[in-house]
Parts: C-alpha cells; sequence; structure tokens
DNA sequence: AATTCTCTGCACGAATTCTTCAAACATTTA
DNA sequence: TAAATGTTTGAAGAATTCGTGCAGAGAATT
C-alpha cells in the first residue's frame, strides 16, 4: 500500500484529499505544517509528498527544497492559483509536478498514479533513505548533509543493499557482484567489511542496526519500507 | 547461463537437441540413460531436464518419478506420440511439460522458456496462505504484518510446504529436500524442526495445528484449499 | 622512500541453531 | 485390552555461524 504525506495549513483541505484518496487504497498521512512533515520524514518513509503552496512560516517552496536535499520522494505542488511562473519556479525547486486548486478528483489520481508510475521507472544515480542519500555518479554516501567517506568495498556494499532493500544476498553473492567473478574470498572477509560500513554508519549517527541486518545462516540485507 | 539435462538413448537425439538448444545460450548436459542422468544430478545442479519417454532400463515415466522424490528441477517429458492418457500420466508423476515428436525448433525452446519463466518466479515470489506471507527474496515470514522469525531449516521447510500444499512429505524427502542428498540425519530431527516451526506459528496467533498436520506413519503435509 | 589507507584473513569468544536422547503421549494392530 | 508402533515434548550438548580485535600484505598517496 502506498503511504501519501499530505501538507497543508488547512485542515480542511487535509481532509478533503484524505476523503478522496484513502478509498482509493492510499495510507494518508495529514501534516499541518512544513515543519511537521519533515519531522515526521525523518522516521518515516512515504511514497508521495501532496505539499501545498500557501502555508505560513515555511511556503511550499522552501519545503519542498529543503525535502529535496535529503530525500527523493516525489512531490506533487498544491498551487492555489495556476501562474507559470510559479509552476516553473516549483519543477526547478525539485518538484515532480502540480495541481492546480480547485482541482477534482480525477485530475487529482491521474497526476498521482502518473508520478508514481514515473518514479518507479527511473533509475537515478542517486537513491535516498531515511536521511541517507548515496550518490552513485560522485561516489558518495552523506547523513543529512554530512558525508560519510567510504572505500570502494564499502560503497558497493551499500549501492547494492539500497538499490535492493529487503534482499537477502549471500556471502557468495556479495563477492561476485562486488568483488567479480573470478576472485577467491573468504567469507569471513565479507563480515569485516560489514563491520566497518556498520560502525560509520553508527558514528555518523545513522541506525545501522536497524537496517543493515545479518540473517543468520543464509547471508545480510538491508531492511527497509516493505 | 541455465544449464539444461538431455536424456535419451538415441545419441543422435542428443545432438539434435543440442543443436538447437546451445546456441540460445543453454549449456546442455547429454546423458544416454535415465540411470546416468540421476547419478549426474547427485552432484550437480541444473536448471531444466529434458526426458525421453521412450528408453530401455528405466523409462522416462520411471525416471521422472525417482527425480521428483528428491529435485524439484523442472522436467519436460519427450513423448513420441501425443497419446493423452502418456500425457495425463506423465504430470501426474510430476513433470512440468511435455513435447511430441517430431517437435519443430519454435515449440521447443517456447516450451522452455516457459518452464523456466514459472520457475523463476515461484523462486523469487511470494507466497501468501490466510494472512501468512512468505518471502523468499527478504528471507521473511509474516503473519498479517507481523515476522515470524525462522531459522534456515524451518524456513525451507515452510517453503517446502507452502509451495506443496497437501502433498505428503515423508521424513525422508524433507531431509533431501531441504538438507540435501548426501547427508544422514535423524528422522527424529525432522519432528523437532516441525515441533519448533508449528510453536512458532502457534505463538504468532497461526492456528498452526489446523495446517501443519502429521500424516501417521508418512511424514507431515500442509493442509491448504483443496 | 615513507606514510597512510585499504584489503584480507585468522583466532577466539559469543550467539544461534542443529541434533540427539529419552520419556511421555497417541494411534494402530493383534 | 495389551502390545506394538509412531509421534510429541523437554532438555542439553554438539555444531555451526557470527562479531570483533588484531595484524600483516598490498595499494595508493605524499
Amino acid at each position: 500500500m502506498k503511504t501519501i504525506l499530505l501538507v497543508d495549513d488547512e485542515a480542511l483541505m487535509l481532509d478533503l484529499l484524505s476523503l478522496y484518496l484513502s478509498p482509493l487504497g492510499y495510507n494518508c498521512i495529514k501534516k499541518e505544517s512544513a515543519l511537521d512533515a519533515i519531522k515526521y520524514l525523518k522516521s518515516h518513509s512515504v511514497d508521495l509528498i501532496l505539499l501545498d503552496v500557501m502555508m505560513p512560516e515555511m511556503d511550499g517552496w522552501e519545503a519542498c527544497q529543503e525535502i529535496r536535499n535529503y530525500w527523493d520522494t516525489p512531490i506533487i505542488m498544491l498551487t492555489a492559483m495556476s501562474e507559470k511562473a510559479d509552476i516553473v519556479k516549483g519543477l526547478k525547486n525539485g518538484a515532480d509536478d502540480y495541481i492546480s486548486k480547485p482541482f477534482d478528483e480525477e485530475e487529482l489520481t491521474a497526476r498521482i498514479e502518473a508520478v508514481l508510475r514515473r518514479q518507479k521507472s527511473e533509475e537515478t544515480g542517486k537513491i535516498s533513505f531515511h536521511g541517507l542519500s548515496l550518490d552513485n555518479d560522485s561516489f558518495q554516501l552523506q547523513y543529512y548533509g554530512k558525508e560519510i567517506p567510504l572505500t570502494p568495498k564499502e560503497f558497493g556494499m551499500m549501492s547494492l543493499f539500497l538499490n535492493n532493500q529487503n534482499k537477502v544476498f549471500s556471502r557468495e553473492h556479495l563477492i561476485t557482484s562486488i568483488w567479480g567473478y573470478e576472485v577467491s574470498t573468504e567469507d569471513r572477509t565479507i563480515d569485516s567489511h560489514v563491520r566497518n560500513l556498520r560502525e560509520k554508519l553508527r558514528k555518523s549517527g545513522f541506525p545501522a542496526d536497524d537496517h543493515l541486518l545479518t540473517v543468520w545462516g543464509v547471508g545480510y540485507k538491508w531492511a527497509g519500507k516493505e
């Protein structure tokens, strides 16, 4: 089931959106401010964010930028008026789509489904996970903006895990994936690298023990959202 | 690369099959008798078996049964004539598909690919049963979303049972399926694991006693929908 | 050439799982 | 019903697997 984070300062609008979306099988989380939404994101993962533009304190554009720093979650902006300048601004800030209020149910669901479909098929060089962001191009891992320096082997493991969450990898599989096919490496060596990776993640503040799990008698896996 | 075990008493037919399949990227192993094939299986693993029906000593049906005792490898039977009775017999004995001789290349490869595709989806897919869901990728069993941690042996049994509901497994069969062919393990050991599995299921709230049944004097089975 | 970083693998204790035994219990057979 | 056969259960030791400290070899950098 897909989870959608609804962010709007008007409780009525939140209810309306939820009324539309819940019957379609979406799990709706309502937040009345951008700050609340960001706080929520730090400990939960969602599939899509519907973000209102007009909000006190932190407005939608700012929130969009802030969220994009740490998450790749698709964002659809809710704009009160359909001013072209605003729309361009939003898309440049990393929004995936926009919907002008007032909108009808059909338009809303169509755009949501389109964005989710796109998200699924899109394979960018960057992957995010709960504040972690791994960039395949620049070879970097960051946790809330702070870099965690990784060795090549560690980076390879991290990339494999984040790209295949919840999938168990045997040591043998890890070796052929990261080291290459014709290498003979001891299983204990894998353990050493896993240990180092865990330690680096822990030191940076990331709860490695909750996500980089040992599957006894089988291998290792990254526990993400189901 | 997928490996196919070809079994036919006529060397010419083996060559013909190999001639078709090798260029498509299949690794072909040729055996001229069922006994040779079984001997080979004891120390190697293959992805598919092409089994001729008409053979001296041990014929295809018998071989199919024998193989099914210890392996789940998909089997395609090669029947000389397309007699319905024979086909039914084969499928009942555990064959996955059949091809009537003479066959053309296209039919052969289509059926092979279909069987392998089916096999693959079984291996990677999730299986659900009355709120239980078993995921081969993440090595997890859940009951209504709550995880039931299993040991490797328990997971193997659970997977075998859910994939073969209502089929009775002897202890010997369970051992060769889960432990491997050349392992000596006491029957009582199986009982212990069954007990542990039952207990874990019960503790999670699942009515294990209604589904993981003892078949007196024979073995165990999973009672699902008939 | 020296230094630093990375990789590899061993050793050992700790944690988990597997196996086995024997007694209690259940079912079938005589 | 008694005897024979098969199953469940509890407990404990055996075996396997894992985490960690450590250290040497190799590669990259200065």
